[in-house]
Formats: structure tokens, C-alpha cells, sequence
DNA sequence: TTGCCAATAT
DNA sequence: CATATTGGCA
């Protein structure tokens, strides 16, 4: 099911018509991916279980290029195996989750890149790189002889990309990132979104979209990666811009994995699927207490296929924020723990005062769990 | 304007 | 029913 350096070499317009194996749970998520795949003249193969897939591949060794999986809280253990299982193949994870345990597990067991969902255009244009290493590894481990004029004959094949894609690049993605221009700290590298250079722009971490004007104010829908449990950096709540909610813990005790990747099971497994009519992708965070692998990824789908994004604007008050917010108090102490400060002390983008301040309102009143917790948190008194 | 609280909404 | 948001008031 690799492809060759032959192949490749003989391949036409090469990216175009690169079979694609994709294995996502969700049908709406697939059909978008694949729609998506579809517009940039790959072959989509959508498997909605991994023993469909993993059958296909078995069946007919070389239908697939590479492969598209999607992990979920709910089937983490058997998109791993399908990752062990299709070790041949190129594969790319693909989650909402974004807990940085379910990556590493996912490039240990032999993942050839994790992708945030939702998966842009970028990113699925930029896939058939892996096809590409796959077979200069593959070929360069037995002969390099034919190696050279392969890479030769693949970068004249990407600088021809690069010309062409340019030029009818017009009406696809990019052109639309103006609109969003106000708002706060927008970082990362807006310039280089275009066409598959060597490297993937997958890691972004904030990025914001706010294609309906209707985000107003401190009303962020936003994502960014959580460190661990340091303070002094700065970390984004999510404000839930949809209905569905999960809970992941990619629970599955395995192999090697665990020297890279410190990892519990503790399996919170409440998973509520709602499916709803809007295509909108939705995170969970991951917690641990001990070692600490907090994330927290919010994703919404932009404005590329996705129509409505209805912003809700909820804070979720998750046990890591909640704990930033109590190192927040704690440092400030009692007398200054007011919502301003909290909130600035706790460096997190999108939060309100009005969020803060009646977070605090209902911690010191009247819940019963998060005031027991709040306390057991304190050190002083 | 900021903080706090009650009412209301999810 | 718990918890987050809204809105009003000090």
C-alpha cells in the first residue's frame, strides 16, 4: 500500500487523485472532510469503523495512499489499533480533542501527524506530503539509487504546484481572514496559509474566526493550548460556541507508549452525543491532577463549509480554569480577590469580568462541591 | 466604572 | 438541580 518512488515519479499531476482512506465515527464530520478531500481531486474512502477499514486495507493492499483517522474520547483504543494495525499506511489522527497524551500516543504509535479538527483545506491539501516521505523512506532504506530523481522529479512537481496553485487559488481558501481584523492578541502567522509548503501549518493554537460579525465584545470563540499548571501564562477559556459536549479521557493503557507519555485512566467517560443539524465541532479538555495534561481546545468550524456558528458564550468552568482561578484568589489573597483582578492575574483570553465575578459569587456562596474543593485548594486559613 | 447579588436561563 | 449569565443596584 506504499507508494512507491516509481509511482510517484510516473504520477501525473501528482497530488490529484490520491486515495484516501478516511475513517471517521462521525458521518457529518466525514462527509465534510471528504467533501473537502473531494474538491482538491483526492479519492475519498470513508469508513465509519475501523474494522471496515482495517478490512479494506487488508483486502486490497495498495487502494489507499494514506489514511485520515479520526480519535474520539469513545473509540480512542480502537483508532489505535487501527493505527498499529495500518503501520503501511501513512496515517494522519485527526480529533477535536486536543490533549496533548492522545498526540503523543497517536506519533508514538506511528501517526504521521495528529490534526486538530476542524481539518481546513490547508491541512488536507498538505497530506499527500506524507506519501510523499513515506516512499522516499521506503525506497531510500533499500536503494537510493532511485531516490534522487524522484525528489528531483517531486520538487519540480511542487514548484509546478506552487505556480499553479497560485493561480487558481483565487477563489478558494485565503481572502477571507480580513474580516477578521479588531479583537485582541492574534498571533501566530497569517501570511503563509496558502498552498502545501514543506511544512504543515497544523499547530496553530489561537486561532479565531469570527466570520458573522456577531461576535461582539469579550464574546470569544477561541482556542489555545493550556501548559501545564504554571502561572504567569496566559490561557484561553472556550466559550462554547455550540451544543455538543463531550468528555474524552483516551484511556488505553498500551505498550511503549506510556515511557513517552504519562498517562492515567481515568476513564471519565460521559459521553453525551448530541448530533445537531450544525456541523460544529466541539472540544473537552483532559485533566490530571498529578501529572497534569490539561488542555483545553475549543474548535469551531469556520467559514468555509460550515454556515451558523451560533455563539453561546459559555464559560466552562473546568476543573484546571477553576484552578486558576483559585491560584488567582490565592495569590491576590482575600482582600484583593476581586473580579478585575482575578481576571487579570489569570491571564485568560476570553473570559469576562461578569465571568469571573460570578464564578466568585458562586464559589464563596453556595455550592456545596466547589466550595469543599475550594478550600481543600487554599493553603492559607 | 467596578463589585456584588438576585433573578433568570441553560 | 446545578451552574453560568443577565441585569440591577450600591
Amino acid at each position: 500500500m506504499v507508494c512507491t518512488t516509481n509511482d510517484l515519479s510516473a504520477w501525473k499531476d501528482f497530488p490529484k487523485g490520491l486515495r484516501v482512506l478516511l475513517l471517521d465515527e462521525d458521518s457529518m464530520s466525514a462527509a465534510e472532510i471528504k467533501s473537502k478531500l473531494e474538491a482538491m481531486d483526492y479519492i475519498v474512502y470513508t469508513f465509519c469503523n475501523e474494522t471496515e477499514a482495517l478490512s479494506a486495507i487488508s483486502n486490497e493492499p495498495g487502494s489507499f495512499h494514506v489514511a485520515i483517522v479520526e480519535v474520539s474520547m469513545s473509540n480512542s483504543s480502537r483508532s489505535f489499533k487501527f493505527l498499529e494495525t495500518s503501520k503501511d499506511l501513512p496515517t494522519i489522527m485527526t480529533s477535536s480533542i486536543d490533549c496533548l497524551n492522545t498526540m503523543m500516543k497517536c506519533i508514538a504509535l506511528g501517526a504521521v501527524e495528529f490534526l486538530r479538527k476542524p481539518l481546513s483545506e490547508d491541512k488536507l491539501r498538505n497530506i499527500w506530503q506524507h506519501v510523499v516521505h513515506k516512499a522516499f523512506n521506503a525506497g531510500g532504506s533499500v536503494q537510493s539509487k532511485s531516490l534522487k530523481p524522484v525528489k528531483d522529479s517531486v520538487v519540480s512537481m511542487l514548484e509546478l504546484k506552487d505556480g499553479l496553485e497560485e493561480n487558481e487559488n483565487k477563489n478558494m481558501e485565503k481572502t477571507e481572514n480580513v474580516s477578521q481584523a479588531q479583537e485582541s492578541n492574534e498571533q501566530q502567522s497569517p501570511a503563509s496559509d496558502k498552498y502545501p509548503a514543506p511544512s504543515t501549518p497544523q499547530l496553530k493554537q489561537g486561532e479565531r474566526l469570527l466570520d458573522d460579525g456577531d461576535c461582539q465584545d469579550h464574546i470569544n470563540c477561541l482556542i489555545e493550548k493550556e501548559s501545564v499548571e504554571q502561572e504567569g501564562d496566559s490561557k484561553s477559556v472556550e466559550t462554547t460556541c455550540a451544543m455538543s459536549e463531550e468528555t474524552l479521557q483516551a484511556g488505553d493503557p498500551q505498550s511503549f507508549t506510556e515511557t513517552v507519555i504519562k498517562e492515567e485512566d481515568d476513564s471519565t467517560d460521559g459521553v453525551k452525543s448530541e448530533n445537531n443539524m450544525c456541523p460544529n465541532s466541539q472540544n473537552k479538555d483532559t485533566l490530571n491532577h498529578s501529572n497534569g495534561c490539561a488542555e483545553k481546545a475549543s474548535s469551531l468550524h469556520n467559514s468555509h463549509g460550515t454556515r451558523a456558528n451560533r455563539k453561546k458564550m459559555k464559560v466552562d468552568w473546568t476543573p484546571e480554569l477553576h484552578r486558576k482561578f483559585v491560584q488567582a484568589v490565592e495569590k491576590l489573597g482575600v482582600d484583593q480577590a476581586i473580579p478585575s483582578r482575578i481576571l487579570e492575574v489569570m491571564k485568560v483570553e476570553g473570559l469576562t469580568r461578569h465571568n469571573v465575578a460570578s464564578h466568585l459569587q458562586v464559589r464563596s456562596g453556595l455550592t456545596l462541591t466547589k466550595f469543599v474543593s475550594f478550600c481543600s485548594d487554599r493553603s492559607h486559613f
